[in-house]
DNA sequence: CGATTTTTTGAATCATATCAACGTACGTGG
DNA sequence: CCACGTACGTTGATATGATTCAAAAAATCG
């Protein structure tokens, strides 16, 4: 029922009835369950998905055929392969949902038309892909500049909602670390 | 003389003659000494500054006081700390010159005006932070999908102008190793 | 040229990965 | 609703890759 998008998208940039009514026209729903793939490594990635409701995660799977999660999605997130999405080019990554969940999606043409004719709804977009740019870049730093307990606890602040609800193995998985050592972090951490 | 700086933009907005005349008010340029800083950690980042000529790292400094460097800046990239940048909050980077440089710096009043009057500019900023977004999020997953050996080699190949420009041991750095790994590492690839 | 910075090499140490086993929780079909 | 099977988390022993500290060699700068 798109009410956490438009929530979103108003507290950006300010949007009147009729131009919230008019970007509606663009956007479709789409409920998904749980283990179900939004998107799978190989195919194109068509739409940019916001998360009214449920919890979703991106991730890439390497050589060894380990997963490396890339992100995660709960509600008032947005996921997509965004360079397979810009680009049409093959997606390298694989999306899921870790719950059953409802998304908006925003397929390429509905993006690139509401850029063109919407200056706010590129203001949006552009505001949100900054937002997402410092997140990773805080992400990046913190990997390079932490040890794991840090970046752990660091995690478990800033996400408190994720750690609830995601398998441990999986926040293993996104903070580039083994189930087993994750596991031996917290014992530490929890020994103190 | 802001040549490369136009070419840039003109490369993802087309731009008229008066267009560009009109833009060229807002910027100033600035010559650097390498060695010297563009912005120091806990001052407020006043300008996003754009390479004409010449080579920039950004670095934080841990609470070991070791450097890390978060970006490598050479002809036609840009550089900044945006969360300063945006927020006003004291910068938690340095930036400084690895070679005199020259820069054009667009200040935090030129950013908002052109973004509010001129369509294409936020057309440009939304293009180039898109840019680094994903330019960042592959970094991300080398970082923890490779093997220090995979992703200096990845480093080369894509890079191969700032490897040839920059001491190892900033590479190191960049790369998250210690200057021995990256040495033996280099050995070790040359011995095949 | 001398001084400083950068790179290389060696040896010891540390953090994390790997492999394997076990206990626990969970949900799914009977 | 119980029982079984699968997924998840923990623990232990060992291996591996990177760091650290120290020192020497090589390159660069003034």
């Amino acid at each position: 029922m798109y009410t956490l998008f438009f929530q979103h998208l108003n507290s950006k940039v300010q949007l009147t009835e009729e131009e919230q009514a008019h970007i509606k026209t663009y956007l479709t729903l789409k409920k998904i369950r749980k283990k179900q793939y939004l998107l799978q490594e190989g195919d194109v990635c068509k739409v940019i998905a916001f998360v009214e409701k449920g919890a979703l995660r991106a991730y890439s799977v390497d050589d060894n055929s380990n997963e490396h999660i890339i992100q995660f999605a709960l509600e008032g997130w947005t996921i997509s392969d965004l360079y397979s999405f810009l680009t049409g080019d093959p997606a390298t990554y694989n999306i899921d949902a870790l719950e059953d969940s409802e998304l908006v999606l925003i397929s390429k043409s509905a993006h690139e038309e509401l850029l063109q004719t919407m200056p706010k709804y590129e203001t949006f977009t552009r505001l949100n892909i900054t937002g997402a740019y410092l997140a990773m870049q805080r992400r990046l730093t913190s990997i390079k500049s932490s040890t794991a307990e840090e970046r752990y606890q660091d995690f478990i602040a800033l996400y408190p909602h994720i750690a609830q609800r995601v398998p441990q193995h999986m926040i293993a998985s996104y903070m580039g670390l083994t189930p087993e050592t994750l596991s031996r972090v917290r014992k530490r951490i929890s020994s103190k």
